[in-house]
DNA sequence: CGTCCACAGGAATAAGTGGCGT
DNA sequence: ACGCCACTTATTCCTGTGGACG
């Protein structure tokens, strides 16, 4: 029943955009400077995730890259390669001369080699609210052929950790809005990817409702649900996926997500987040009175906080509230 | 209504790690 | 073998903030 699985994975690339053709439009202007040997606009995507922001951006490099010869671009996500020097490693990957680079190699040479390019070259920044140190955001901009174009949630979570001048430079530049798919829209990407990889009615218009409206807006989630329901009835060797399977499909998919991250804790934060699991809704003062009790060696208060920030953002935990009346809960 | 305190998170610092060049 | 360089993690110190409480 799954004919192409390559179209139910996250990194599949359609060779058309839908619903997002403003945006599109949007970015390509920017960039289009580049074809008459003019310095791009630099842009800035912000919106919530699963909205296009991604797939906009691969979409839109693989189109500049297609129409002009000597123009590099390349991709980065930051949430996998969030510090400098990585950043810098896979810039340069992009434009191949990553063959000598080592751990060591001085971050000034790193940045000559870049500062040495003679085409223009256009570098995505993904999930950019992620980087622990933005010093490189700094350094980038400060390379002429480099022209940046940036992705996060939320404009202030990046701004606001910046100085003045890089603020009022980014302020500046190309902003495009993403707004979260509606459920129609989302029907309709899901409809394509049946097309393009399952057999023809092996899914229901009404399943296809139901899992866009579980996955309220996040594009990823949708398509994750749709994976995980497929798999399930190919191996179940079933011709068509069953409102069943759909059901199971959804807690399924998010189960995977969160387990993907709970893989990343060391033992410390994965004590941190029983406890709040296990309490359902703790004040971070309780919290750590039993965590010094859970472990042998506790760390302090403030390392602590910053394993909470971390999972956090790993969007396993919430906290509501502000200031002593502020919680902490599990996610979901 | 003002004070106090728990809490968040930035900055500086120290100890430990890993891979490279000499 | 050794020192270097940059990274990572944990810690100490500190400031700003908002709700609780007298």
């Amino acid at each position: 029943m799954i004919r192409d699985a390559r179209v139910l994975q996250d990194d599949f690339l359609p060779k058309e955009v839908v619903h997002r053709h403003a945006q599109m439009n949007r970015l390509a202007a920017a960039l289009e400077p580049v074809v008459e040997g003019d310095k791009p606009q630099d842009a800035f995507l912000v919106g919530p995730s699963g909205a296009g922001k991604t797939c906009i951006a691969r979409y839109s490099l693989d189109r500049l890259e297609e129409r002009l010869l000597g123009v590099d671009t390349h991709y980065v996500d930051c949430w996998q390669h969030s510090n400098r020097f990585r950043v810098l490693y896979k810039v340069l990957e992009g434009v191949g001369t990553t063959y000598d680079i080592h751990r060591s190699t001085p971050h000034d040479e790193m940045l000559q080699r870049l500062e040495d390019l003679e085409d223009p070259y256009v570098v995505v920044l993904d999930e950019v609210d992620q980087l622990e140190n933005r010093d490189v955001l700094r350094e980038l901009y400060g390379i002429p052929q480099i022209t940046t174009v940036l992705i996060a949630n939320r404009t202030e979570d990046v701004l606001r950790t910046l100085d003045e001048r890089l603020q009022s430079r980014l302020r500046s530049c190309e902003t495009v809005r993403f707004d979260a798919y509606t459920n129609d829209e989302l029907v309709s990407i899901l409809a394509d990817r049946v097309r393009w990889g399952l057999d023809p009615d092996c899914v229901t218009e009404a399943q296809l409702e139901t899992i866009a409206d579980a996955a309220a807006g996040n594009a990823r989630d949708a398509i994750g649900i749709l994976r995980s329901a497929a798999r399930h009835a190919e191996r179940s060797e079933a011709d068509a996926i069953t409102d069943e399977l759909v059901e199971r499909a959804i807690p399924e998919a998010r189960a995977q997500i969160r387990q993907k991250n709970v893989e990343r804790l060391t033992s410390h934060q994965r004590v941190l987040y029983s406890l709040i699991c296990d309490a359902g809704e703790i004040a971070p003062g309780t919290l750590y009175d039993r965590y010094e009790r859970a472990v042998d060696e506790p760390r302090t208060e403030r390392t602590c906080r910053n394993y909470l920030s971390k999972l956090r953002r790993y969007n396993l935990v919430a906290a509501s509230g502000e200031g002593r009346s502020r919680v902490y809960h599990p996610v979901e």
